[in-house]
RNA sequence: UGGGCCGUCGCCAAGCGGUAAGGCACCGGAUUUUGAUUCCGGCAUUCCUAGGUUCAAAUCCUAGCGGCCCAGCCA
């Protein structure tokens, strides 16, 4: 490798898989899986497994990543979420090819996996209540007990294994269960269930079956049927890979390959909640607007906010992979949008809460046409055309009366330049003369100085401003973070994650003068307002020539630091 | 005091016996018609702790300490 070569992005799964190929392990072929079960919408977490075992794929030659839905619990899972995922990974950017499957696709084939594993004495008909194998199973520090039925000869198991496919038990009469070992410390290898009696529709099969296999018995064989080569998977299944290796082992002659599972640990971001019951519980208590709540780190929610494919996958890549518990800040995710959009997005102006400004050495009908550029750095984005007139508005906190040390923006009697067009000086001040709230500045035009520099003075404030003549007015809405702490559903936190919701995380401002060339924005294009921050129209309630703006992100503002700091 | 896993800067994270990469955050300073961007500089004598092995330890050994996961017929 050259030295100017970007070094690989590397972690220890990836090292694996290298000394894997080294050694030509599975004819040096990589097939990995993104494997979620449709029942609910995928989250940012989900985002940095789809870029692990895509990334992977796209990485090795010869190599490729399935799309599996992981579908062996009809009871949660609805079609639903099925064509929402397809689309989360789609704009993600990562493509299936022709591998797309389902795990209910391998029913029939693992139902008479189970019936081998029968024959060979490795599993059992338990007739266990759910209670009492609950108190048969022991507990961390006991050993459980054996079931009465573990001793069942084979032939009985076969026949009421078939009679429980058959219909022929109501639910929750019988269970199949591997054989393995009681006393194991580790609980998942004491006899875990692999089949359960569950009358329920399923989303693909119908009404074919009326039992259905669990995870850790379809899982492992729908890898191995689909000749998966690395399992990647979160920490949690660690204590699952025994089970995971016994049964592919128990199974070795009736199958083409023992995948090879991985862990590594999950991501949690601060501020945000990545667990599908809470998120669950935050859309159905109506607590935020739905799945794609732009507050929400769901991949929906993100999409609708205004983050790109890139600046998320780019995330995934910095965040790397590992085994340590890791909380990642959510300063993180936004330096990857504000990367992204600072080189693509056009500039624009608006302003959010307007105060008026009378050019007074303008006349009335004054209307100058200036072209600006798209973007500061990028000519290739073009120039628009934006009007000049007499009454224009600026931000309301770009004028102050008794400015704090260091403000460079309007003060009466001050200069400051107007972007993209002249140097203006505040002459006088209008109130209301009831409240006494300042509605207007008269300012004077110093004409000489468009893409000019004043003479004889530096002007050091620039302010964004809009025509108050010549406009759109749209709805603007400002999101913040949706909790105050950084883990709220951590009980260290104290009370419910609902004691942590921050009342103000979403701010809707109506009729905000934005420049007309905004009215043609369209859903998933992303803006910066000068001096404000990156703003994308919303999917959902964005009109066409009326769009609403949601901010993605703000602008870094080192002035608001030093005024927090006051 | 059952089993599995993890502990390197505020947050991620390289490092795999040869004397602590990088990103984010933070703090300076330069340039700037976005207090943006860009640029330049600073930011772990130390790797959970304590012992030990070694010429040499974040890396090896021992003993502690702290954290996460597991007792669904969920995934």
């Amino acid at each position: 490798m050259s030295l100017h070569e970007e070094k690989k992005p590397t972690d220890f799964i990836r090292t694996i898989i290298e000394q894997d190929i080294a050694r030509n392990l599975n004819n040096g072929q990589v097939v990995t899986r993104f494997p979620p079960e449709p029942n609910g919408t995928l989250h940012i977490g989900h985002a940095k497994s789809i870029c692990l075992n895509f990334g992977i794929a796209g990485q090795y030659p010869n190599s490729r990543c399935h799309l599996r839905f992981d579908d062996t619990n009809p009871e949660k899972e609805e079609i639903a979420y099925i064509e929402a995922i397809k689309e989360d990974v789609r704009w993600l950017g990562f493509d299936w090819g022709d591998h797309l499957y389902f795990a209910s696709d391998y029913f029939e084939r693992l139902y008479q996996l189970a019936e081998v594993l029968i024959q060979k004495g490795k599993a059992y008909v338990c007739s266990l209540s759910a209670d009492e194998m609950r108190s048969y199973r022991g507990t961390l520090t006991e050993p459980g007990r054996e079931s009465p039925y573990r001793n069942r000869p084979i032939e009985e198991n076969l026949t009421l294994f078939r009679a429980m496919r058959a219909g022929d038990h109501p639910d929750g009469a019988h269970t199949l269960r591997a054989k393995i070992d009681m006393a194991s410390p580790n609980i998942n290898m004491r006899d875990p269930t692999l089949y359960r009696i569950r009358r329920v529709a399923h989303h693909q099969t119908k009404d074919r079956w009326c039992i259905y296999p669990t995870y850790d018995y379809t899982h492992c064989i729908s890898d191995a049927i689909e000749q998966i080569t690395h399992s990647l998977c979160t920490l949690e299944f660690e204590d699952h890979r025994p089970l995971y290796d016994w049964i592919l082992d128990e199974l070795h002659e009736e199958l083409p390959c023992h995948p090879q599972q991985i862990e590594f640990s999950r991501l949690e971001l601060e501020f945000t909640v990545m667990s599908k019951r809470i998120l669950t519980q935050l859309v159905t208590g109506h607590h935020v607007s739905g799945w794609d709540d732009p507050r929400l780190p769901t991949i929906a929610g993100l999409r609708r906010r205004g983050f790109t494919p890139a600046s998320i996958r780019n995330f995934c890549r910095l965040i790397g992979i590992t085994k340590a518990p890791n909380y990642v800040e959510m300063a993180l995710l936004e330096n990857c949008l504000r990367e992204d959009l600072e080189i693509n997005a056009p500039r624009a102006m608006a302003v959010l809460d307007p105060l008026r400004v009378v050019l007074e050495n303008l006349p009335e009908n004054h209307l100058e046409e200036i072209t600006v550029a798209n973007h500061p750095q990028n000519p290739n984005l073009g120039s628009r055309i934006i009007p000049l007139t007499r009454e224009i508005f600026i931000e309301r906190d770009d004028f102050d009366e008794n400015p704090p040390k260091g403000f460079k923006r309007l003060i009466p009697g001050g200069e400051v330049r107007l972007r993209n067009a002249y140097v203006i000086r505040c002459r006088s001040i209008i109130r209301d003369t009831q409240t006494q709230v300042i509605t207007t500045l008269m300012c004077e035009v110093d004409k000489d100085t468009l893409n000019k520099a004043p003479e004889g003075r530096k002007v050091k404030g620039v302010i964004h401003w809009v025509s108050a003549q010549r406009h759109y007015k749209a709805q603007v809405r400002l999101y913040d973070r949706l909790f105050t702490v950084p883990q709220p559903a951590d009980p260290k936190s104290g009370g419910s994650f609902l004691d942590h919701l921050n009342p103000d995380s979403l701010k809707i401002l109506e009729n905000c003068p934005v420049e007309e060339s905004l009215a043609d924005c369209q859903p998933g294009q992303a803006v910066q307002f000068e001096r404000l921050g990156y703003f994308s129209p919303d999917i959902r309630d964005s009109k066409p020539g009326q769009p609403v703006f949601n901010r993605s992100v703000s602008l870094r503002d080192s002035w608001a630091k030093v005024e927090n700091k006051r």
